[in-house]
RNA sequence: GGCCCCAUCGUCUAGCGGUCCAGGACACCGCCCUCUCAAGGCGGAGAUCGGGGGUUCGAAUCCCCCUGGGGCUACCA
């Protein structure tokens, strides 16, 4: 057993003071969910203990750089509101706050450099070619791949001579494989892990960029990291790690690695599955409070039985000790239903504002720009507890701009009714729809179930059969408050050409 | 293959040795409310706590093995 004397006490109950937390994106592409809980996970830890969030940027390989997805990052993180402390756009006192910026600084080169003379780590001139052969060979005789340590032994004097010669020098940390590294991990406890198949690994690259491994731990350190928050895909690296910080002489932060999500059918969540990176929420009428709620309990869970929670709420109550370590699988349903809740929860000039861009994209093109607020808001009004996203907004308050619906006929007749008597009930409709005061839902609702009584009919069928001629839907709003709202000149005009069409089938 | 992590209703989870023949939520089914659809209310079905061994007076909870799932095994993060 290895026994790090960096290393802190730090079990499943260290939590104390306020954690420094940062979240660490490669700019290599959208911000995949799995990465936005990551990055909320750190957000609420910093909250709940007063610390601060920080925000970097892990460029340091150049070949997989795309253009965009830094704002593309910022974007997701600003919609969802996990506003950083300190980051690439707004400094801060422990920056710079993007890796590649760092490099010209020489801390990486400088940390190497340190652990070559402390004989942590040696420089390796092998050719990809020899790598390449040395891993078939290990292929062909069923080792385990990886390093075979070749350039462990030879001097410096070697290596600066193969430098000058042209070739391509990285530097690699020395793995002492017989040993174990055993560490705490706040949400899993004690883990141990074998040095034996991890093979002496680059940690600064021949282009003079450090790998992950080198680069964070430096960057950890000069941002006075306290806690590390990562997908569990990096658990198995942590030995890794941990040679590192005792080569450099530093204190390790506690670590937390959390469960993975994946998709409904067990494997990776992936662009198969739908929507997988933040933005694609948003555009799908996603709320951020939501998607902030709904996610932070995928591996988390408050110790109560209440799961819509605001922000603060959960701030307040989030700890690591209650992170579970089973990953967990994305269950875009229940994300439906608690979108439902939080559109539901929202003041009317709330919503108005959210579904405003999805008006303005959804709604039919004859429809003046930019949408009239005041026009939609109560409109939104009742179809409000209907929907579960945003983006139902258009097609739900639509029908109140077209003018002409033609719904089918057959529609328009309910059940037990025929061509001939749809139309009569209509006619008499529309006698008391042209002179009726005042034009308001109650006194509306109370003259037309009368009628309903008058020409014995059910209430349903009198209403129903009003809805289809006056929205062109069988499902809408309650009927009154939408006539109403459609105004007795509309309301007139459909039912008259509902009334023709009538007329038209029953000959 | 090797190493590591994980394992409670279909799904998210509560549970941290007795109060659990296992609680909540989503989804599902039924009823109520009701002008349609929702929302809401009430109720139901749904988990031999992956399997097998232990430890213990007593285990979903602790230990071991098996099985299953996931992750890692790059000059990617």
């Amino acid at each position: 057993m290895l026994n790090f004397s960096a290393m802190p006490a730090t079990g499943k109950t260290a939590q104390n003071g306020p954690a420094r937390v940062r979240f660490a994106p490669s700019p290599t592409g959208e911000l995949h969910i799995g990465g936005v809980r990551t990055a909320l996970f750190n957000y609420l830890l910093a909250k709940n203990t007063g610390g601060q969030f920080i925000l970097r940027l892990e460029d340091t390989d150049r070949n997989r750089l795309v253009e965009g997805s830094i704002d593309s990052i910022y974007d997701s993180l600003r919609w969802l509101g996990l506003d950083w402390d300190e980051g690439p756009d707004i400094g801060g006192p422990y920056g710079p706050y993007v890796q590649s910026e760092n490099v010209s600084t020489g801390a990486y080169a400088a940390a190497a450099e340190k652990l070559i003379t402390g004989e942590f780590a040696y420089e390796c001139d092998c050719t990809p070619e020899r790598l390449e052969r040395v891993r078939e060979r290990q292929k062909a005789t069923k080792q385990a791949p990886g390093y075979d340590g070749h350039c462990r032994t030879r001097s410096r004097d070697e290596l600066a001579e193969s430098r000058s010669a042209g070739n391509d020098i990285v530097v690699r940390l020395k793995v002492p494989r017989t040993k174990t590294a055993t560490f705490e991990d706040a949400v899993r406890g004690r883990v141990s892990i074998k040095y034996q198949d991890i093979s002496d690994f680059v940690i600064l690259k021949s282009d003079g960029f450090p790998t992950y491994h080198l680069a964070h731990i430096v960057d950890d350190d000069a941002m006075k990291i306290t806690h590390v928050l990562r997908g569990e895909e990096w658990l198995p690296s942590v030995p890794r790690h941990l040679l590192i910080y005792e080569g450099l002489g530093i204190e390790r932060p506690v670590y937390a690695h959390l469960p993975v999500i994946l998709a409904e059918d067990k494997s990776k969540l992936s662009k198969r599955h739908g929507a997988v990176s933040a933005l694609e929420f948003r555009d799908e009428g996603f709320l951020p409070d939501a998607l902030f709620n709904f996610l932070a309990l995928l591996g988390w869970s408050p110790g109560h039985d209440k799961e819509v929670m605001d922000r603060d709420e959960i701030a307040s109550l989030f700890t690591l000790d209650r992170v579970k370590e089973a990953p967990a699988i994305f269950d875009r349903t229940k994300l439906e239903w608690m979108n439902g809740q939080y559109i539901r929860n929202l003041s009317l000039d709330s919503l108005t504002d959210a579904a405003l861009p999805f008006l303005e994209k959804g709604l039919p093109a004859h429809v003046a720009r930019p949408v009239d607020r005041d026009r939609v808001r109560p409109l939104l009004a009742m179809t409000q507890e209907r929907m579960k996203y945003l983006t139902e907004a258009p097609e739900a308050i639509e029908l109140f701009f077209e003018d002409s619906i033609s719904p089918a006929p057959e529609e328009i007749i309910q059940k037990k009714m025929d061509a001939a008597s749809t139309a009569a009930a209509l006619e008499s409709s529309l006698q008391i729809l042209r002179g009726f005061e005042p034009f308001e839902v109650e006194p509306l609702e109370a003259r037309f179930r009368e009628l309903a009584t008058q020409l014995d009919l059910k209430v349903g069928a009198l209403f129903g059969s009003i809805r289809v001629a006056t929205t062109g839907r069988r499902i809408a709003p309650p009927l009154f408050d939408t006539l109403v709202a459609l105004g007795r000149e509309k309301t007139i005009t459909r039912m008259e050409a509902a009334i023709e069409s009538l007329k038209a089938v029953a000959g």
